[in-house]
DNA sequence: TATTGTTATACTCTATAACTATA
DNA sequence: TATAGTTATAGAGTATAACAATA
């Protein structure tokens, strides 16, 4: 467990972080923003979804989410199908052009990377990665736990250890 | 130097981080938007500041930063003083009160952290604080090498690299 | 009655462009 | 003429609340 001086740390460079975020997402292709490039990353990773998975996975409410992907619909890389065990929920899965989007995208975002990081050792590079996922997975925890109760999917399963309720402000 | 497939995955994790400074800020104090709370950050690390300094440093136009130190102002967190030798500038410093604020912002957030990376090891936190910092400065060499040419303070000093442009998107 | 997802509205953050004032 | 900073306006992203359809 780290002490008060480096959680204060890592809660700055976090924030900080922003900055790179933007600077990646000012050499994206215009025409696709950054969330809906979000949207289909996830939708890769994961496979089909439902609205409110998504929503969780995302971290933002469920109306941002359905506008995203209502854009993601408008443009030919998302399949929105009625889900056929419960018609209130819609399934999501990434299209052949949904994927084609999202790999330029990525080359693009990753281009920007290597363009930065040019003089960065390998291992450097794999072990923030790394970081970050484990970070993210350390996060992604509260928030879905207290919605689900036992629904688990390959990206999170084996991932609760908390059980803290999610902090939404007001 | 990573190869294309390491660096498409870095930058996923950084778009994806996104999710855990969204969390943290839902921990925030009200009436402190995050953005000031980056902007007393800076003035915090770096000491006595111009209009056009802060922005580079916080990556965003200085018309953004304007407003925001606006606030700043507003909320007595932030001393904003001409300049003598050069009128058209302003010197921006942290006040007692804006220090006060800060430090309160940063505990909420550690505090959060703190919740979240409950099982990590002391090491792993440090290390992520260190990549994430090396990244900003490799970032953020590319938006300030193009304005400057010669000035440094003693966050950026030494880090310049490369010569990329800006790559501001249209 | 509860839940899934959509839409309307308001708020935050950002960039562009037009402006003021100094240099 | 160029530069430092401000303000007006427009665009992207988000949350809350009210709503429709289904369970």
């Amino acid at each position: 467990m780290a002490d008060r001086e480096q959680c204060v740390e890592l809660a700055h460079q976090l924030r900080a972080t922003f900055v790179v975020s933007r600077e990646i997402s000012r050499g994206m292709p215009p025409q696709t923003p950054l969330t809906a490039v979000m949207v289909l990353g996830v939708l890769d990773r994961h496979g089909e979804l439902r609205m409110s998975r998504l929503a969780e996975l995302l971290d933002v409410d469920m109306s941002v989410t359905s506008r995203h992907v209502a854009f993601g619909v408008e443009h030919g890389w998302i399949d929105r199908a009625p889900d056929p065990l419960d018609r209130r929920s819609r399934l999501l899965r990434l299209t052949e052009r949904g994927a084609a989007t999202l790999r330029a995208s990525s080359d693009r975002a990753a281009a920007v990377v290597a363009d930065h990081l040019a003089d960065w050792p390998d291992a450097d590079v794999a072990r923030l990665s790394e970081l970050l996922a484990r970070l993210r997975v350390s996060f992604g925890d509260c928030r879905t736990a207290a919605h689900r109760a036992g629904t688990a999917d390959r990206a999170t399963a084996g991932a609760h250890r908390h059980s803290i309720p999610p902090a939404h402000q007001g």
